[in-house]
DNA sequence: GTCCGGATTGGCAGCGCTGCCAATCCTTGC
DNA sequence: GCAAGGATTGGCAGCGCTGCCAATCCGGAC
């Protein structure tokens, strides 16, 4: 090892034109592409074309760049290189919460489809709000991100303003029912509803109920519950009784609200979860209160759970793409594709609670 | 709005000394604080000062530099401002896993409180593999972040080395079982397990049962497992038979794990699981196969997820702060705290599964 | 009216890296 | 042996913003 450096750090030099720093007892600073080049012996630009495989050089120069990048520990700065590039490598994405399991899937689709591109994610959650979707959506856009990634079609004007303004890529995901801004990748949630409706209608339960969380701000939840009345309708239904909560979904939410649902309407033959969680959660009141499923009481959800298909009876749900449709948007965005709707569709499983 | 400018973009200028920029069919550029700066009429690094509220400057200033601020739609560059300052507000995560709501849980605490500090944070997952740490560890480095937040306390020497030459701060998650780097928050594992056959052999169960996963890859499992062989021991008692499965956690593996485990050994009257999510397995398996639980067998988990309490039995498990862990972390970073080891504890949850 | 000290303000040199362009070094062909 | 043309290489001007420092302004005090 040189002498005054060790892996990370160099000598700071004294004065601005002496570039040895190899002043006794100066403040450390950390190790430069300039380090690197002063040490291979290279120009600076030689050790930035051979670090990024970029352009031409020589075998040998290659191997003195990277021994000089060994030898001083050297880790590239990322914040300098993008800034003096065009176009950062960075994608930011915005989802609605981490407490519910589709978002993690969701971002376990993108980040490694994006990881694959060569890509980084700057993540930011908004607790389904719309203004502090804006409010995140600006501070992600100050990192000059490449693209985007947001969830839903549904954003206050002042979102969709900057999002347009920007000029970055943006993929809105997990929804297909409305206008998109630029790349929708998702499914129908409004179709998922009336699928569920006509199954259960054509299953033969009559006293559905509905068991939701705060539809106000999960537009995707309040899509399936207009595309559930909906299928209703058309089977010449309507709800027998709906409950909703007023706080995020959850499997304690599912199970109280469909205690209470029961209490209010207690011929029910059907209940319809805002999702998988909420129907755990029905399941498991149903459990404690030794209702039979679905001979009683059936239970339909949504997402397509693992822990649903893992129940003593797998429940009856709708799978939907998630993980995939964050791989897809992270694709798309990468590639520079053109604006577009990419429909994943979605499955129903008939399960065994109704 | 002044000619040839839209909100978010202004004309390039067509030389390197016309700053004026109304070439006509010139390429569109990004705003720039000089642009702000020459349509507020104030100075460059007024417009900054004024931005970041740091430094003074009169009410009028602000007002004139606000103002132009929304006439342009300017969107500060942190890149640029990251590289021109010497310290980054960005904070990198590594967690091993999005599919376990655990590392969600860490993520959504440390993020809030990072908010709240005005940090941003960068989020990489290994998938259990040290290399992958490694890897992303190198990469999350090369944007200067002001800190990390890893999890568990082993890694690889490379990962190590990296950490300890980078010079920032890091906070090792989960774990307090062992030596850290700088900063550790967490619990024992190794108690926790302890704590779970001691209350199992209280209870008076003599035959238990280990299903578990992973143990190679998730090293906290096996610091738990660990943990419980001794605390049985110190009971005078000794495994009566274990299932590993070879995948990560699941509730699938659970269920399957405990099936071919009293498939093994029948008469078992007691099961610890690896985790809340292997525990709901069993649960499931118990109930599809009519084993009262916990008179036939009787079902101990780790973590104290929600869904646990909302069983028809509660589940009988340990509670883990990881939400707390991730906010504590990430405030004694921001804090530019001394190292330290903050032991959070954890809370036995009796439950009525054992 | 003049002077003083604090409040404001502007100028400009970098932060570390990349993109462009010119300089240099090899080959290969004749 | 010489020139043409591609392969390598180095120099250096920014990328957009912040930190430092000097310049300017302002409101009393005298």
């Amino acid at each position: 090892m040189d002498e005054g450096g060790n892996e990370a750090f160099a000598a700071r030099s004294g004065s601005l034109r002496d570039d040895d720093g190899r002043e006794e007892g100066g403040a450390r600073r950390p190790i430069t592409l300039a380090d690197v080049a002063r040490e291979a012996r290279v120009g600076e630009s030689t050790v930035s074309r051979v670090l990024r495989s970029h352009g031409s050089f020589s075998e040998k120069t290659r191997a003195r760049v990277e021994d000089a990048v060994a030898r001083l520990g050297y880790v590239p700065n990322r914040i300098a290189g993008t800034l003096a590039s065009t176009g950062s490598r960075l994608i930011g994405i915005v989802i609605p919460s981490l407490t519910n399991i589709v978002f993690p899937d969701l971002l376990r689709g993108a980040t490694a489809a994006l990881e694959q591109e060569g890509f980084q994610s700057v993540i930011a959650v908004t607790d389904y709000d719309q203004d502090r979707e804006e409010a995140v959506v600006g501070s992600l856009l100050s990192w000059r991100p490449a693209g985007l990634i947001v969830t839903g079609l549904e954003h206050n004007p002042g979102t969709r303003r900057r999002l347009l303004a920007s000029g970055v890529r943006v993929a809105e995901l997990l929804d297909v029912d409305g206008p998109g801004l630029d790349i929708v990748v998702g499914y129908s949630n409004r179709a998922a509803g009336a699928a569920s409706a006509r199954h259960l209608a054509g299953r033969g339960y009559r006293r559905i109920g509905y068991i939701g969380h705060d539809l106000a701000r999960d537009r995707r939840a309040a899509k399936r519950y207009a595309g559930f009345r909906e299928g209703l309708g058309e089977a010449g239904l309507a709800l027998a009784g709906e409950e909703r909560v007023a706080s995020p979904s959850s499997v304690e939410a599912g199970r109280h609200g469909l205690e209470a649902l029961l209490a209010r309407v207690p011929d029910l033959d059907a209940a319809y979860f805002s999702n998988d969680d909420m129907a755990l959660g029905g399941y498991f009141h149903c459990l404690a209160h030794g209702l039979p499923v679905p001979e009683r009481l059936a239970l339909f959800g949504y997402n397509g759970l693992d822990v649903g298909r893992l129940m003593p009876q797998p429940l009856a749900t709708i799978r939907t793409p998630r993980v995939e449709a964050g791989a897809t948007a992270a694709r798309l965005l990468c590639s520079g594709a053109a604006a577009t709707v990419v429909d994943l569709g979605f499955e129903l499983i008939e399960g065994a609670t109704a």
